[in-house]
DNA sequence: TCTATTACATACTTATTTGAATGTAATGTT
DNA sequence: AACATTACATTCAAATAAGTATGTAATAGA
């Protein structure tokens, strides 16, 4: 095999099991040597191809959790052909109802870590940022597409609507995560099924 | 001095100094003798009162942040005169309003803990999970009344809307800490008032 | 084919953590 | 007053952490 292929292999692997550590244990509460057990490799593997945990902490947010954003939440938003409110709907209700039992318990990976190191680490609160404007952006934009269509409320803002799914989304999956219950899902569901309602025009 | 105060008072110094700790780095990110340099004692005297850090997290929950809670969302509540809605805005507005800058940058203990460790540690988990329970059980009530008064639709559901109001703000409080940017609260509240107002009869 | 580089493994250093053991001065009890 | 207990401080042990240094086998390049 290629080395550079083998690299890029290794990398992928620290960086993926890591990713299911951090969601799993938090990020600090994963060491190094936790990592490298659970890929089989040494900590000199690790240090090979990592400069240290902050990086590797980078690396899970702006590949692993981006990636998951993206195609769970940004992607299907651009699939805007039918109507917009039900798209809305479909999106989060869809996205919710596919969840594992685990991902359910484990809550969002991006929100604990902001629980988590938020405050504490800057660089993580500015990458998970961008990652959230992302979102909000195409959430906009989709709002942006109802209100054009007719389908939204002309005085309906944009963008306070989108930061709004978003907060209420991110909060249903702490919640949920405290409660250990599905009851909170759906409840939450039927709510949110109303107020994306109360936005038709 | 009574050694029966003198040792309450101890107590509560270390309970109250770990609360601020725990806030402000995170629960696994705080030591115990982090937490005893600020109070300025030693760590004998953190091991005389408490059995492990296990069981100050435990206390910090029970006592602080229940108590933050009580006052802060479920107290207010009981003060219903005037219009239900009105005071559901009133109470989530004004809260968010009063927060210092402290608070909006470092989000809700609550949901940072359920971040960090609400997964980890099932017995945190439950202690939290019963203070949600205790607010959101005052929020159903004060829905439930003003669905009495006629102010409230009959055909909301005042579970759902009660476990909503609370995701959408544990939410905000995220996304905040996230954006460190006051636009974020503005935005919600404005959305916020939107759904409480589709919510009125 | 010889040499350089890469991809790791192993061993080590230093710092930090939880928690226990032990010591002591002040307070409380009889 | 004598003794016990409480409220700490100090010291210590064992585990674990991050990160470094060094060694080695496989691959890549000239």
């Amino acid at each position: 095999m290629k080395q550079e292929l083998k690299s890029k292999e290794t990398q992928d692997l620290i960086i993926n099991t890591s990713f299911e550590l951090f969601y799993e244990k938090g990020y600090n509460a994963t060491s190094i040597p936790d990592i490298m057990k659970e890929t089989s490799l040494s900590k000199g593997a690790f240090y090979h191809h990592f400069k240290n945990k902050h990086e590797i902490g980078t690396k899970v947010i702006e590949v692993i959790i981006r990636k998951r954003i993206k195609e769970g939440f940004i992607n299907p938003l651009t699939n805007n052909d039918g109507n917009i409110p039900e798209l809305l709907k479909y999106v989060f209700t869809n996205r919710i109802k596919n969840y594992s039992d685990r991902e359910k318990a484990l809550g969002c990976p991006a929100n604990n870590l902001v629980g988590e190191i938020g405050y504490t680490d800057q660089d993580f609160r500015v990458i998970l940022k961008d990652l959230f404007e992302e979102w909000r952006s195409e959430l906009i934009n989709t709002i942006d597409i109802g209100k054009k269509r007719g389908e939204i409320k002309q005085e309906i803002n944009s963008s306070a609507t989108a930061i709004s799914l978003i907060c209420a989304f991110e909060g249903v999956r702490g919640v949920r995560k405290v409660y250990d219950d599905d009851d909170i899902f759906d409840e939450f569901l039927e709510s949110m099924g109303l107020f994306i309602n109360s936005l038709t025009a």
